[in-house]
RNA sequence: GUCCCCAUCGUCUAGAGGCCCAGGACACCGCCCUUUCACGGCGGCAACACCGGUUCGAAUCCGGUUGGGGACGCCA
């Protein structure tokens, strides 16, 4: 079986959350089915039929945010807009075939029927008189739209990769417009035909899409073509168990990315969101690709949750090679000094980076946590820190910065050199090392002291401790 | 309202009749490590929505109840 599936964002916004993990299973199963042999084509279909409300931004969102996350697709992308003409003509074949028809109905007769329908609680349905009317008999001036001709009675089933078989009485199914009055295509109609021109073997795609599996069916079974295999994915919700709103992680992946969350995170968690492998919850994209399956796709929607994001994150922010964190962190750094960051600087920062991961959930975090290595000086102490620097401190740190001066700077000579110094005064390590640490990182928690200086170096750090001792700022 | 889907710790989940008085991860709480904060290690708290049925035996199968979600457009 050769496997070809797609990601088809219709471009009215950003690549949402949701979305981009519908994209992560698409391409995670054409790699799996790659690798085995057996096809595995991702293809990528901007579903822009929406004229008005699409947009060249939202498609450049979309394919930023697939090649951010490393989502690549295979084959040029397909404009679906593009192919409005031959959505059409499937259309008006499925009228010549007596499949479909010519609808007269005005807007305002669908909605008495709509209101109608709820009125005696019944399912929302348009019976159109137009089904068995003669087209002779259309009245003058009323562009008609095309309906198809759905089944009446049975029912229409589908079997569902990850919801097993599903049916639903054709009475609740109604004839669905599939070519508009203006003689655009309708997006079941659109779906049907593209999916079936590009090969679509598999669609997955969010649960939201569910009750368009049936309707698509009978698109399918008018065309008498094959119909794919479908697989609903369970949408996310957001921490309250309703609805994902921004506050709950509804945004753009340009937000994530934004929020400093590493792609490979994003991937990792995504992935885990809904569908999962025994008890391995970190996963390294090969056996991702490796393992991944429909069948270990949940059934249930599941909730978005920023705590275990953070920890997966600081997880890949922990085993990331150290020079591409510098280069993260010194983005967002030279963004808020606005000017670039020098050799030196950097090299800092490449020093700093052992002690500094493991402190970090997120880029944002490293970047705040590294600022102070390569701020200017005097460091302005935060507000517990400038408690510490009491003047009794700032005496010490006086005595302690004749002390250091001839020592070697390397941290273990260092800390060598602060025991002698603290034992030498009676005085505990702490009372020592706290002063210290407000007055080289302006903060109360740091990595190890003896290593920030040595990183800073002898010059930077006896300056530090100097402007300190003085009183300043 | 109608139709469809769903239901294990606060959250993500393991579990496909006995291996489960339910396992892992995150979060939370202790303890250890430690100059601080993290990391790490150890331990703890914490769930099969409810009611019936099937069975020697049910988190697992069936029915119902309740609760949540989705869809009901000449949007996608």
């Amino acid at each position: 079986m050769s496997v070809v599936v797609r990601f088809a964002p219709s471009p009215t916004g950003f690549l949402h959350i949701g979305g981009a993990r519908t994209a992560l299973f698409n391409w995670l199963f054409a790699r799996h089915h790659q690798l085995h042999g057996d096809g595995g084509i991702f293809r990528l279909r901007i579903e822009d039929t929406d004229r008005v409300r699409s947009t060249e931004e939202a498609v450049a969102a979309i394919i930023d945010g697939l090649s951010w996350l490393g989502l690549t697709w295979d084959g040029e992308i397909v404009h679906q807009a593009a192919r409005a003409a031959r959505h059409a003509e499937a259309a008006r074949q499925l009228v010549a075939d007596g499949r479909a028809y010519y609808c007269y109905c005005t807007p305002a007769e669908l909605e008495a029927m709509r209101e109608q329908a709820r009125a005696e609680k019944r399912s929302v349905r348009i019976d159109s008189p137009w089904r068995d009317r003669d087209p002779k008999e259309a009245p003058p001036g009323i562009a008609p739209v095309i309906r198809l001709k759905a089944p009446q009675e049975g029912a229409t089933v589908i079997h569902d990769l990850v919801h097993g078989e599903v049916s639903v009485g054709n009475q609740e199914l109604d004839d669905l417009i599939i070519l508009r009055s203006d003689g655009t295509p309708t997006y079941n109609l659109s779906v049907v035909v593209d999916d079936h021109d590009m090969g679509i073997t598999h669609v997955i795609r969010g649960g939201e899409h569910f009750r368009n599996a049936f309707r698509q069916t009978q698109i399918y079974r008018a065309l008498d073509w094959t119909v794919p295999q479908f697989a609903h994915v369970p949408l996310i919700h957001g921490s309250d168990g309703s609805k994902l709103s921004k506050r709950h992680g509804a945004l753009g992946i340009e937000a994530y990315r934004e929020m400093g969350y590493l792609p490979e995170a994003l991937r990792n968690y995504l992935m885990r969101l809904g569908w999962s492998h025994g008890d391995d919850e970190i996963i390294t994209t090969e056996e991702a690709i490796l393992w991944f399956d429909l069948a270990g796709i949940g059934r249930a929607p599941a909730q978005f949750d920023f705590a275990k994001l953070d920890s997966i994150n600081a997880h890949y922010i922990r085993i990331a090679e150290d020079a591409r964190l510098v280069g993260l962190a010194a983005e967002r750094l030279e963004g808020e000094f606005a000017r670039p960051l020098g050799e030196t600087e950097r090299a800092r920062l490449l020093a700093a980076m052992p002690g500094l991961k493991p402190r970090a959930k997120t880029i944002v975090e490293l970047a705040e946590k590294a600022r102070f290595y390569v701020a200017p000086r005097p460091i302005l102490p935060a507000a517990d820190a400038a408690r510490a620097l009491t003047g009794e401190a700032r005496q010490t740190l006086g005595a302690l910065a004749g002390d250091l001066t001839q020592v070697e700077w390397q941290s273990a000579a260092l800390e060598e050199r602060l025991r002698d110094f603290v034992g030498a005064h009676g005085m505990k390590l702490g009372a020592v090392a706290q002063p210290l640490r407000a007055a080289l990182t302006g903060s109360l928690a740091s990595p190890g002291i003896f290593e920030v200086m040595e990183v800073l170096g002898r010059e930077e750090s006896l300056g530090r401790i100097a402007d300190a001792a003085n009183g300043a700022p």
